[in-house]
DNA sequence: AATGAATGAGTATTCATTCAT
DNA sequence: AATGAATGAATACTCATTCAT
């Protein structure tokens, strides 16, 4: 009933431990207005992350390009680590929505290879942004708040489907993510552009890996 | 001649085309103490950076730290982010000094290997602290103010000699950095201690990427 | 007949001069609903005050805690210094309430004894509450919007039956409060719970601040 | 050697347990320019709680009346609340040094009549000062802050000196302290300037409670 | 060369209050 | 009458950097 409930991350959750957030549909603001005002101060957030890199990402700032007052920012995010929380979770979950499609292809190796187009993709679409939210996510103060579960889980899936007689799954995962967020942030920073070329290195890298572990 | 000459990081270089600082002999201990005092510095931010994190990352610390003034400091560092790229520099210098063995192997296979175990090592030494470095090399910021040269001829070099028909070394060679440092600094956050089979499953990353490029 | 005579203190009435506020018949529940709510609203910002302190105590707290919403508290108090206000009078009232006991007694001595328990005994029983509420009613800004009349004459009373000789009742009603409001707050800050030695203190020091003056 | 050894209140005392802060000739600012600052600041922060209240009594006003950056401020006090605390101490150990004269009295009663009228002079000095000063020093956060044995020390010897019979000294103490406190702070209140008046009540209350505990 | 006192722009955050719905 | 989303002025505090001594 209080304001408090439509915080994006509570700050409990950003002390002590994972403690598992609720990955349910987390309770979004039940009105209209509340739920545009959240979307715009979190695009407001990627875009100005985007132009003017960490240097500008203030909390101010966020909210005069949202075109919302700073009060309204701090109803719906506690602090500004849940807000860039809530913009790795969002760009996750967009990433999310276009990978899981991964899971509709016939063979484990045509999913993998999907993955890895997509995850390319992602990175060519905003590249700055991309890369700076991976820095971000790195911070040990915010790592343990996002929302990591269903992407490893999507990851865990598609490895399995791909290398069924893999033994330790969840460490491929792991390794399989870093590969490709080294891999493709590394392409960034250097402004490639050729995402074919890139895709093909990484599929080299992946198969690679899972064919000699 | 003056006392300028012993910053380490020019102003004017932070800005405009970076590479190749003042290739004066570099060595030259102008002056014993100052030497020192600067040596003393770069540890005092390492120290922090390693305890402390980013948080207690700030100049007054640092040189409160190493036993200085802050005024010292300044004298020779102009800026914080000069003295966190010296402290990179140092870290590469010590990670190049040991990785260069691997060019005293006979086979290109073996010095690659030798390269992969340095950088495993280097993680497991100060995990904390490589973990950080890497995510301040990759600041916009500071990125071109690191001396990377050398680093990446030595990866040229050994991978020259691993993959002698790869056709596009300089773009293996950063191919083969970016997955190092995904697996080994995500293995870092994980903490991870098992280097045997983390070096292990670099190799069967690297080996494979090579194989299929 | 509008909303507004609800209100618990006029804006009007912060400034200028205070003192007795419309002499409306004061009872009349204009709608038992809206009695309700004003009576949610002060216990609920009592509860605050008294497990929270002073730092949790903010209007959106108290609405939250009264299962009411942020507007309604403003339907019924022009602002914060007004609740606290109206908190004050309340607990004074109750403290009346008991302490106008006191002249049911026989003689002036036991009256006024009466008068020193009774304000012992409350203190003991809301300790935190009573304590910062007497902080509360010395801030310069609240000090003239609480109903003290009531309670002042009360002691004007007490004490003259107490001491029918004293020439300056007012100056000797004010020193008493005085008195007992320092001795119970600052065993309130000190924990004492002993409220039978409190009490012989108390009387120690107000029936001989009498005898002397 | 750092800045911080001059911090007059330091993080760590705030939070927990007293801890018995170093009673000792604490380290004052060593170099005059710094002393200096220290003191415009402190006596900054009594103007503007003497003439604005708590109302206008922030840091920033604080350090610009006082002709002083903000960053110097927060050079010498870890936070507000410790130049709070820093003036309550400077007021009460100005009032000490009044207040101590009484040991010089021959008489025990001569001594506690002195030291009344030690703390009545004292409120009739700055009255606003005094009184809000006495209404912070009760906030739980500063309770425990303030350097009060000295004090407390000087208020037991006198009553010492003049109820040697008294069997609980320290609660006397206290109870004294309390009487004073709320009298004076009642009068200041009432805009009282009598101070002939004042004292001479003081004294009532305060023997009179002595002559029956 | 060294010191460390001083600076002040910058930033996160709070909370009383308003008002459209 | 009630709601609660929105507001934004106010404020505590940080820290890179300068410069008088």
């Amino acid at each position: 009933m209080g304001a408090d409930d439509q915080r994006i991350l509570g700050e409990a959750s950003l002390r002590g431990h994972p403690k598992h957030k609720p990955t349910r549909p987390r309770r979004v603001p039940l009105q209209g207005r509340a739920e545009e005002t959240v979307a715009s101060i979190i695009e407001a957030a990627a875009q100005i992350l985007e132009k003017e890199g960490f240097a500008g990402f203030n909390t101010n700032a966020v909210a005069r390009r949202a075109g919302v007052s700073i009060g309204s920012l701090y109803q719906y995010f506690p602090g500004k680590d849940a807000l860039t929380v809530a913009l790795i979770n969002r760009e996750n979950k967009r990433f999310y929505d276009d990978a899981a499609i991964a899971l509709t292809r016939r063979s484990g190796r045509a999913a993998l290879e999907y993955l890895l187009a997509a995850a390319v993709r992602r990175q060519l679409q905003r590249p700055m942004l991309a890369r700076l939210l991976d820095l971000e996510e790195a911070r040990p103060t915010l790592r343990g708040e996002v929302e990591k579960d269903e992407l490893e889980g999507l990851f865990h899936e598609v490895l399995r489907r791909a290398a069924p007689k893999h033994e330790r799954l969840d460490v491929a995962a792991a390794d399989v993510i870093a590969i490709i967020r080294g891999m493709v942030d590394s392409a960034g920073e250097r402004g490639e552009t050729d995402l074919q070329s890139l895709e093909e290195r990484l599929r080299a890298a992946v198969f690679g890996y899972l064919a000699r572990t």
